[in-house]
DNA sequence: CTTATTTCCGTACCTCGGTACGGAGTCAAG
DNA sequence: CTTGACTCCGTACCGAGGTACGGAAATAAG
């Protein structure tokens, strides 16, 4: 049988992935992708649809999503009952914007530490830390400016 | 000893960050966090600095950096000679830029999904595979039919 | 002081996301 | 029809990122 664009084997899917053979069944074994249709004893053959479910799996990876919660993201594409597809995209939707926002911040500290370093030598810091602080989420702590940084103690 | 907010026990630093008060003993051991100067014989106290670090680590985690790289972040932080800051920097910020790319796709897809969930019944999709298309830094496919040795390598 | 919490530290263990291995089956070329 | 590459499948193992445990020491509270 030929090897074509959509009639791929395994491992010309892997290759054109990116991706190791192993973890193609890895993802079929957690559902993350389908197992093709496959002519009795024979071996399965991949569409170019699956390296694109494939490359998508990697890059929702990269922005800090679990294998569960990228089947949650598939189960969207592959059609959903709307009501649920509502109610799970909203809370993906959150996420995201909760990641864009820290990501954003971080991006401006490094950014302005690279400009900074353009034009500077000798050491520099970068506030990346502080970055994030507006995002807290958290109990704001203003103003205790209280004691010095070093507590003594005798046995 | 009083508990001040600049005068924190391992376990009102866990609880001020919400994490595991094993996870911050972790952190020191992997350099994330610096171990406190203690008199001997005593026990750690902390600072709101230390709150910050560890809250900063969560929300690096969340938008997909390894604890490596956010060793290398608050290198940047922590102050580093300009030559090697700006490197670290421009490469972590090419980083999130990727990341930030990935991100706003996602969310325009899943975005426009809820749109259409609340106006529509019965089933719907999603495209947020589609929508990670233009990314496409990947390999393109045009030579396989012959062979191909190894198949490729990320971790 | 006594007692009850915490902390400290090392070590063991857990989940997630894969990788590696090995023996049997499939397939295309010669 | 053989040969060599590729596929299939189960199972074992791996590194990252923690968590849990348990005994000894430090602290806080009464």
């Amino acid at each position: 049988m030929p090897e074509t664009f959509d009639n791929l084997t395994i491992g010309a899917l892997a290759q054109a992935a990116g991706v190791n053979v192993e973890t193609i069944r890895f993802y079929q074994r957690k559902a993350l992708l389908p197992e093709p249709q496959r002519a009795y004893g024979s071996i399965r053959r991949y569409t170019a649809a699956d390296v694109a479910r494939l490359r998508f799996v990697k890059s929702a990876q990269r922005i800090g999503f679990t294998l569960d919660e990228i089947a949650q993201l598939l189960q969207l594409d592959d059609g959903t009952q709307c009501s649920q597809a509502r109610t799970i995209a909203a809370s993906k939707l959150a996420d995201v914007r909760r990641r864009m926002a820290d990501l954003q911040r971080i991006e401006a500290a490094l950014a302005e530490l690279v400009e900074r370093c353009a034009t500077r030598r000798g050491k520099v810091s970068c506030p990346v830390i502080a970055s994030l602080q507006q995002s807290a989420s958290a109990p704001c702590i203003d103003h205790w400016r209280g004691q010095s940084p070093t507590p003594g103690r005798s046995p």
